[in-house]
DNA sequence: GATGAATGAGCTTTCATTCAT
DNA sequence: CATGAATGAAAGCTCATTCAT
């Protein structure tokens, strides 16, 4: 087996990624034969495996990638801000930022990244651990500092990614029809409530 | 094309069902061929399709079973309760209850009824909706009782869905290792306070 | 094996029959299920196999109806007619008018019963004999009235029989948009006329 | 879909072709499995599908060859042909050889071909049409020469046709035991018989 | 005689993956 | 590095036929 390590700077390697989540995005992963994402990068089906051990190995790169930005974002800014309610009003941005510019991977995401099978949920799995890492430190953030009630850390983070990933999976859905950023803010202040003392 | 109809009360129409139910629910749907189905429910191939249209069917029917005993029971023991709070621990408990009762259901509701194309993704939404109009006549109901906000009713749904959703899917995907039922009150309560006044 | 026989003259052997013409003629063999056949004819799937040894049995049935029809009806109105050109005159009107007073049974007899197999082609040219032979019958009458040309046999039936052949073929491929007995008369004369002396 | 175009000189594109007209020819349409021509033609059963659309563009593929054939030699031969009698010996003459030289061929043609449904028989129709053309000119010409009497065209070039198709029909369903050009003159004469002022 | 539920063989087509060039 | 022709396994679905009732 040739060595696919490194080349993930190359051109072609971009390009089938970004053809990959346009072609995945709108047809589905099982309408979306490699055939046809490598025509929309235009390269040769056999070149795709060049750079992808498999198919399953296009998904999950896609995840890295994008979890990959989200989270360095999320760390690039976050040290500057104190108030865990910022905080949180950082994550959910970024979030909806990223996946509010692109239907097709906010399809890709949190419809057609669903299809995948136990092998790939555990990597799937282990590309979110730094994001769920993000939402504890700022669920513990915030009750250090007095401002949540000291809840169970699970249940809490599972409120804040459960909320969000509701409501894009929500908004694409339903066709995506109005801008994602204008719920931002109520999305944060009901997450908000939910941890704050009374 | 001989009729299906009415059909749904013989024991090989249980007997597939509840078959499909296993072998989806720990293979995924893709991954789960007629011909294991059927030899599951100890038919043959051909009669599977004797009490079901097509391979999508089969999905549907199951997620319409699931969903309508959840709205049954809820609908059953709704009108009693004129507590929102309290409502909406009942609708948390029969949600948690029902999959929390078989992994195998809880893996087919929470991660392959997900591996769905555009079009069934809209039945799945209908089968769905009274579901969601449930949640809303609670939260209306807090509002109206003076003990909720006034919040965008959609995205105060969202919350409570995305929440239990989230919540039994990690549950199940990190193995369903303890009792889902001891969720009920802490996930209530981070719900509660999310969509009280302070 | 149960007996079959004698049960012809049954009102469902015929309803059956009927019920085949139309389902067959209309959709064409392969696509026409016995259960398809078995509703429109009023009786049960298994019914059919009373009265028929299999499906294709039920092809050849037709045809033996269809063409015993045909040739008694001609052996009935021959043996007045003493010319030859007469004799071929009955020959076409009573074939015209047998197939053109029911599309369905034209699109089966002259379309779908083509699609048989090696073993049914030669059950259905035994049918088929006793037609030829009025034909055979037909032509030594006339050489042997002088008014014919001395022709090889069966190069002479198979222009009689392949000229109306693709008549009835033509006429029911294209719609049956007019009256086949109207063309009676002009087949007959180009018959006649490459038959005939100079 | 990959591009089939233009693959048509290819040396596999031709393999299977062969292999199907033999298959086919020798076990009729529903009796010859893609597997059963794949085999044949010494390729896997999904390069089959890389030169051609579907079963069904097969067999309109191999009429389209072979009538294309027919109407090639004509054509190139029939300019120099004034004698309409003689232009219609050229036209039995090539659909004579063609066939003759193939028994599978003249199996599929004449008895395997007819296994069509509506559709195949449209563009079967259309695939036909110049071959019906060349006799309608052959008709006109004889006509204008004063040598044909002024026939209905319909009528005549169905009397030929059916004549011919009659002809090789029944020759290649009796076992092909003669030699079908034996017949050219015989069947010739017997049309010009037909077309022919007295 | 009649029913119709049940069977299971059989077929077309797709597509991830390989490998000779 | 890149290509793309070739592979062949795999699966959903149909339907002629049987047989217990």
């Amino acid at each position: 087996m040739r060595e696919i390590a490194q080349k993930k700077n190359s051109e072609k390697y971009e390009a089938i990624l970004s053809a990959a989540v346009k072609v995945i995005g709108q047809a589905g992963y099982h309408n979306a034969p490699i055939s046809k994402i490598a025509r929309e990068a235009g390269v040769a089906d056999g070149t795709v495996y060049l750079y992808f051990k498999n198919k399953e190995d296009i998904l999950i790169s896609i995840l890295r990638e994008t979890i990959g930005t989200i989270v360095d974002r999320i760390q690039e800014e976050l040290p500057g801000v104190e108030d865990p309610v910022k905080a949180l009003h950082l994550v959910v941005t970024v979030y909806f930022e990223t996946l509010g510019k692109s239907t097709d991977l906010a399809m890709f995401t949190q419809v057609h990244l669903r299809q995948s099978n136990a092998e790939m949920r555990k990597q799937i799995g282990e590309i979110i651990r730094p994001y769920y890492s993000i939402i504890d430190d700022i669920i513990r953030m915030g009750v250090d500092s007095g401002e949540f009630r000291d809840h169970d850390l699970r249940i809490a983070r599972r409120m804040i990614f459960g909320t969000m990933d509701e409501t894009v999976t929500a908004w694409i859905l339903t066709g995506a029809k109005y801008d994602l950023l204008s719920l931002i803010q109520p999305v944060r202040d009901i997450m908000i409530g939910g941890l704050s003392k009374k």
